[in-house]
RNA sequence: GGGCGAUUAGCUCAGUUGGUUAGAGCGCCACGUUUACACCGUGGAUGUCGGGGGUUCGAGUCCCUCAUCGCCCACCA
């Protein structure tokens, strides 16, 4: 057991990092954190999103790594057998580019000057560091993750499942290789999905061409005329397309622009008008020359492609739009995913013009070796100086970039692997379907069908050495006579036929083969490696040691609730559905949920490339890690992302800076109120990093360190006053009012938190938690029961409340303020180790593992509650008088209340307590109950008050005072009146509301009466 | 083009199934060191609930529409 401090000696403000570093050795060396399957217990599941080993963590992370420990600490807490398996992934493309873009930067290397082993082993090197420093932030954290249990994407245990993943799917044929148009980074070298390319728009240009026809007959247009946005594309022409109907096509086009018309909204009507005029005028002008050149295209007849003097053919294929441009399209299949699909069609060859690195190939003759830029340029030049370059117009195009690189994608045809998805698509969306997976906020599953329900087949190979290898080998000049006999009797060696590029491709299921596995032929091993998706689809089950049948599969299997953001909803939530039912069998989690996005000050998602990730450990230093757990939880509402403006805090002179987009990605700052520079988290030299570190802040903390600062104080407040603490049960006669009204609170509280936590309501959970602790237990409890604490004879039973609502209240914050709760939980072990109301039952040696409270319903009391709010209501009113009147808080008031009977007598008893927190006598309860001569009047729900004023009075500010209560007032009432003068309000709506409305209006109506009559009696 | 979400106090956000006079934290103003806490206490000021229309006895809440912002998907020769 750590070292606690002295507990006459507690500091006044909570210091969070004493806790911090005392209590999360403790728990992990209890093995609090550790999980065995045990079919006794009920076990609770979690897996982590493995954050990305490209970087340290941000406060996205941080929100998505809190959730998750309040959610299982809270089911270790219920009884579950909790367990939350970390691990991080490799991240394929994501940290090679990060690895070689430092050895680009640093060395003036590329990956091919290292070559795949020696890059490789760099990477390990990063992921190493990047490893131990996500841990650790997770650590900080106080993340409660089984570390026992940590994975790797890339390990061993991970790289046989992935293994196993692609040799199944290879034997049923699920997996193939195909030729396809990739989206092609030329920086990386690889191809990336669609879900990783993005689109921004640039200012470029749109080229109209011409090309010649070849003989043209009499009466023939001497040549097409086609436009481009892409013009060096053209070196891959294989056609020119026009519409095989362009007649019936343009009608078609205006039949749609009339519907259009017809609901179009008054602004939209000109445009769509003036359409319908070019529609109208391409009829007459541009029809003819397309119905002459669709007979062209069926009499077969060839266009020369300018530049490289090829001849193609023109074809008549549906792509090409008569309402759009000229009405004809030229045809690049190797380079335009559209025209890739018209070249299926119609059977075109298929040119690729580019090399791997986007420099033009041999197929573009004369302008092989230029990049694509220069390529453009000298293509647009040529073609005028030929005479071919008809017309350029600007336009702004919205060209594809790579996620990862930057740079612009080319459409590129490449041979990749592929996942046939249809089946599993289907199976994964099922699931989602029928129930056994539910989402969280249910909106979401929408998109997820949808994506699902195009059923794409999945890209899965990149070429990149940084991931698992795809385990295919190549074999060329075998027969499948020499596969069989070099595997014979093997069930862990499959082969398929490749018959465009006539040879074998052998799949080993865990075995790496040997160049000669078959003997008298070489086998070569696919270069590529697998998607970082492949291996994280995997991961519910991977990580519990699948394709071994583990007990820890058997038993944790299903999870519970997945925790994620909702970018990854398709790109992994769906995909380890998909796995887990083709797997496993099963689904991968019961529950997920998806939670709120961390933005910065201007709104926009936290990402590394942007700057504006916000280091966790930058909050915890100056906030504390129950701060920051429960500032996250307090904000993670159903449908709001979290805005989070930060600033610098400088370390030289304490003041804050504005975070700019220009300032927070630069790894030095200048301060702008003392002049001296300092570090940031992007500091990588040493120059640099030897500045002092100006952490990012966010006055968005605030609110959660002065919780923590609250509850600190609360808690030495109690530890204080249990000296000669004895447990034992209470007797309900010895209860005071004040603790049968909290007990009866914290029923309530107790099944709110417990309700909202298992729904995912994290914000309201926090909120019920906060309002309960401050308003509730410190302002009022701890306020009332000080006297009974002084007085020998109540002294004990107002000690054991005090001390067991403190209790329960840290077993309740303790899922989302750890620390905390178990710096305070250890001290009262000191001083009071039992504290159960009912029996004196010893309590748990770590707030960690003690049981989550069940409301005591018995102790529910709305009569108390109802005098509490009367109660409440009614010092409100002394309290504002005093400070109208400026009537100093130690100078006693008399006062007296005109009220029903049933109120006086629920609150007459409560007297002291008005003397105790308000200084005020009251001296007179009931409807008979007058005013004083001289006073102050409040009007309250049901309660006039009036404060005895006799040598006190200051009668200008109640003059002024009641001169606006009596607007206020009026301008209710003649509303009111309003409302209840409406015949149909009264007809209609039910009685009680009306008779609500009644009793409410004459309340007022007394209220200004009251109110009229002392402002005459004070006008004297 | 399709979809989702948002728009409430100076700022950041709550507001349950429609029902008295719309809330919190921060910030602001005034007062206060009352023996747990100034990271505190008490009180106060601040709102056409984005605009317009509708349903209803009654709308911040439901419907339609417009505007603005954000995100996702599709497409753009």
């Amino acid at each position: 057991m750590p070292d606690l401090p002295s507990i006459d000696n507690l500091p006044t403000q909570y210091h969070h990092a004493e806790p911090q570093r005392r209590w999360y050795p403790f728990w992990e060396e209890q093995g609090y954190f550790h999980s065995e399957p045990d079919p006794k217990r009920r076990p609770y599941t979690i897996v982590i999103p493995p954050p990305n080993v490209t970087g340290a963590l941000h406060l996205g992370h941080a929100l998505n790594n809190s959730l998750q420990d309040i959610l299982i600490r809270f089911k270790r807490m219920q009884g579950f057998n909790a367990l939350w398996m970390p691990g991080t992934d490799h991240a394929g493309i994501a940290t090679q580019a990060v690895v070689e873009r430092r050895l680009l930067q640093e060395e003036k290397k590329s990956r091919h000057d290292l070559g795949r082993e020696k890059l490789v082993e760099r990477i390990w090197e990063w992921k190493q560091e990047y490893e131990q420093r996500i841990l650790g932030q997770l650590k900080r954290m106080g993340c409660s993750c089984d570390w026992q249990r940590t994975r790797f994407t890339l390990d061993p245990v991970c790289a046989r499942a992935v293994r196993h993943t692609f040799f199944d799917l290879f034997k049923e044929r699920l997996i193939y290789r195909g030729k396809r148009l990739v989206n092609w980074d030329t920086f990386l070298q690889t191809a990336v999905s669609d879900d990783e390319v993005y689109h921004e728009p640039y200012a470029g240009h749109f080229w109209h061409l011409r090309y010649p026809v070849i003989d043209p007959q009499a009466g023939e247009p001497t040549h097409v005329i086609i436009a481009t946005t892409r013009p060096e594309t053209m070196l891959g022409d294989t056609a020119v397309a026009v519409h095989p109907n362009p007649a019936a096509a343009l009608e078609q086009a205006e039949t749609d622009l009339e519907q259009k018309l017809a609901v179009a909204a008054e602004k939209d009507r000109q445009e769509i008008e003036r359409q319908l005029a070019d529609l109208a005028e391409r009829r007459m002008n541009v029809l003819p020359t397309l119905v002459r050149l669709r007979d062209m295209a069926r009499a077969g007849r060839k266009l020369r492609l300018p530049l490289l003097n090829r001849e193609i053919p023109l074809v008549a294929d549906e792509w090409a739009k008569p309402e759009l441009g000229s009405g004809c399209v030229k045809i690049t299949p190797a380079h335009d995913p559209n025209d890739y699909d018209v070249g299926r069609r119609q059977n075109l060859p298929m040119i690729n013009i580019l090399n791997p690195d986007g420099t033009l190939n041999a197929n573009a003759g004369p302008y092989q070796g230029l990049t694509i830029a220069k390529a453009r340029e000298r293509v647009v030049a040529d073609m005028e100086s030929q005479g071919l370059l008809l017309d350029v117009e600007d336009r702004d195009i919205d060209l594809a970039h790579s996620d990862r690189s930057k740079t612009p994608i080319e459409p590129y045809l490449a041979d990749q692997w592929f996942v046939k998805m249809d089946r599993l698509a289907q199976s994964a969306m099922d699931a989602v379907s029928d129930g056994r997976v539910k989402i969280f906020p249910a909106r979401y599953a929408q998109g997820y069908l949808d994506w699902l329900g195009e059923k794409r087949d999945w890209p899965v190979s990149r070429q990149l050495w940084w991931g698992h290898r795809i385990p295919v080998w190549y074999a060329a000049t075998a027969s499948e006579a020499d596969l069989q006999r070099a595997f014979a009797g093997r069930d862990d060696v499959v082969w398929q036929r490749d018959e465009e590029n006539d040879r074998w491709l052998i799949c080993a299921q865990e075995e790496e083969l040997a160049e000669n596995a078959v003997a008298g032929h070489k086998l070569v091993r696919d270069d590529d490696v697998l998607d970082t998706w492949f291996s994280s689809a995997l991961w519910p089950h991977s990580t519990l040691g699948w394709p071994e049948k583990t007990p820890e599969l058997a038993y944790y299997y299903p999870t519970s609730t997945l925790v994620t953001s909702r970018d990854i909803i398709t790109l992994w939530v769906a995909r380890m559905v998909l796995t887990g039912l083709h797997n496993v069998g099963d689904v991968p989690f019961r529950e997920v949920f998806i939670h709120p996005k961390i933005l910065d000050g201007y709104g926009e998602t936290m990402s590394k490339t942007k700057g504006n990730g916000v280091d966790p450990i930058d909050v915890m230093d100056k906030f504390g890690a129950d701060a920051m757990r429960f500032a996250l939880a307090y904000l993670t509402t159903e449908t709001q992302d979290v805005r989070m403006p930060v600033e610098f805090e400088c370390p030289h002179c304490g003041k804050l800076i504005e975070q700019t987009k220009k300032n927070r990605v630069l790894p030095r700052v200048k301060c702008t109120h003392c002049g001296q520079e300092f570090s940031t988290q992007w500091a990588n030299k040493a120059e640099d990093a030897a500045l002092p570190r100006g952490p990012v802040v966010s006055e968005r903390f605030e609110l959660a360190r002065n919780f923590c600062n609250k509850l600190w104080n609360a808690a030495r407040f109690t530890l204080s006053k249990l000296d000669g603490f004895a447990a034992g049960p209470v007797a309900d006669a010895d209860l005071a009012v004040e603790d049968r009204w909290l007990l009866s609170r914290l029923a309530t509280v107790t099944t709110q938190v417990t309700e909202a936590l298992e729904s995912y309501r994290f914000a309201d959970a926090m909120r019920v938690l906060y309002e309960f602790s401050w308003d509730e237990f410190c302002s009022f409890y701890v306020e009332m029961v000080k006297g009974r604490l002084q007085d020998p004879a109540q002294r004990t039973t107002a000690q054991r409340v005090l001390a067991h609502v403190l209790d329960t209240l840290l077993r309740l914050l303790h899922p989302a303020m750890p620390f905390l709760t178990e710096e305070i939980w250890q001290l009262m072990e000191t001083v009071a180790p039992e504290r159960g109301l009912e029996s004196s039952a010893a309590t748990a040696e770590s707030v960690m593992i003690a049981a989550w409270p069940t409301a005591d319903d018995k102790r529910r009391d709305a009569a108390i509650e109802a005098r509490f709010a009367g109660f409440q209501e009614v010092l409100r009113g002394l309290r504002e008088i005093r400070s109208r009147q400026n009537i100093a808080p130690k100078t006693p008031i008399r006062f007296s209340a005109r009220c029903s009977r049933e109120t006086a007598i629920s609150l007459e008893p409560m007297s002291p307590y008005f003397q105790l927190l308000a200084g005020a006598q009251g001296t007179a309860w009931g409807p008979s109950a007058g005013a004083p001569e001289t006073h102050a009047h409040v009007s309250l729900k049901g309660i006039e008050l009036y404060v005895d004023l006799e040598g006190l009075i200051d009668v200008k500010a109640e003059l002024a005072r009641l001169e606006k209560e009596r607007d206020r007032l009026a301008q209710a009432i003649s509303a009111k009146e309003k409302k209840l003068s409406n015949a149909s309000f009264v007809e209609r709506a039910p009685a009680e509301v009306v008779a609500k409305e009644r009793s409410s209006l004459s309340d007022l109506e007394s209220q200004l009466g009251t109110v009229e009559q002392t402002l005459k009696k004070l006008a004297k």
